[in-house]
DNA sequence: CGTCTATTTGAATGTACTCAAAAGCGGTGG
DNA sequence: CCACCGCTTTTGAGTACATTCAAATAGACG
């Protein structure tokens, strides 16, 4: 059940090291709260209904975080690649029945912390506190960004900025979901970048 | 410079004492950290270039915190009202300038309290760290949960949860406002809300 | 090569938008 | 108290844009 380095991705331990700023021994005790684990492409880590029992640190592979509509309509809410993490912290801290589903596009390997690790670990070491509060804090900027985007801004624009922003999801995720990240129809991401390429 | 309790909300000192569970003298002290401020209807509390140097506590009135985009058209993210808490989270941490406009919808009084006392506040009583990141937290969810609202609900799903959830606003908010807020035209608004008492 | 899925294209539809004007409402001053 | 002014809300007409339904093409994988 333990990790080794070798495990892991060098940025986690970078990450924890140099910018949370733990000493080897504590970094130590941290990551002996994970576990491994692998989830393969299409399956889910999360589904509406379920408890969010973990914090997740994707090593390896991407994911898709979606709501669905009455009709069964999917919307992405956003992705995840390397180095992000997952799982539903309302849940998470609440201990209610998430409204989220987590569904990894391409196989993935995750390093998980319990709810119950997660607080251990906050409780022992206080940079793990701060560093929770801290990616809490972020989180909810870029998604209150994410929220101002989609009201102030047309599809076009949203696939542009996108497409500045971050040009590799294009090579990782196939278009109908960037499709629902952008809150339009695959068809109208098609005719979207057919006249975008005619110009 | 001194509040008096009587300058301020039952429901401040209620929190603070029951909720937060300050003592008497981390209560007072934590008021001490507060100045009184008069925002008049129309007037801004924050705009978009503005560093947001203040965390504000709405004793009386109610705002509306909106982004513009290119081409002058505003978009409303929230309302807040009486026993709220205003300002732009994200600027007040990390001090670079805001992109929200904050604006007093009705005549406002404010009890606010700066970066900088906030910060002294928080390391002095544990329990108001504890606080703070509880507000984000439930911020967040709130934000998250509103993304999902305008991305997988239609202007009719979502025009009859707001009346449904908050009926006041209704009462406070003018209609052209309340349109922003759910992502469509006043024009469309007021076609959407004939439509519905027809039936 | 054949099957399954993703993407593109086409045609018709619908819904919210824009522009424009009228009606309603509130406040002010004569 | 009423008349006027400014602002909000409603109504009307026409338009634009993404959607829907349907089908064709392209790509991926066994």
């Amino acid at each position: 059940m333990h990790l080794y380095r070798s495990e892991i991705s060098p940025l986690f331990a970078e990450t924890f090291i140099n910018k949370v700023g733990l000493t080897e021994s504590e970094f130590e005790s941290f990551l002996s709260g994970f576990r491994r684990e692998f989830v393969p492409r299409k399956y889910f880590l999360l589904k509406a209904g379920q408890v969010c029992n973990d914090h997740s640190y994707l090593n390896v592979g991407s994911t898709r975080t979606y709501t669905m509509d009455d009709k069964g309509g999917e919307h992405i809410l956003f992705f995840a690649f390397e180095d992000w993490w997952v799982g539903d912290l309302e849940s998470l801290e609440t201990g209610l029945p998430s409204n989220l589903y987590i569904q990894a596009i391409e196989d993935c390997e995750l390093l998980c912390i319990s709810k119950m690790d997660l607080i251990k670990q906050k409780a022992c070491i206080p940079k793990i506190q701060e560093w929770h509060n801290a990616k809490i804090s972020k989180t909810h900027y870029r998604t209150l960004n994410r929220l101002a985007e989609v009201k102030s801004q047309t599809p076009e624009e949203r696939y542009v900025n996108l497409i500045n922003k971050h040009p590799q999801i294009f090579q990782r995720i196939p278009l109908q979901y960037i499709a629902s990240y952008l809150d339009i129809e695959p068809q109208s991401l098609s005719r979207l970048r057919k006249r975008l390429s005619e110009k």
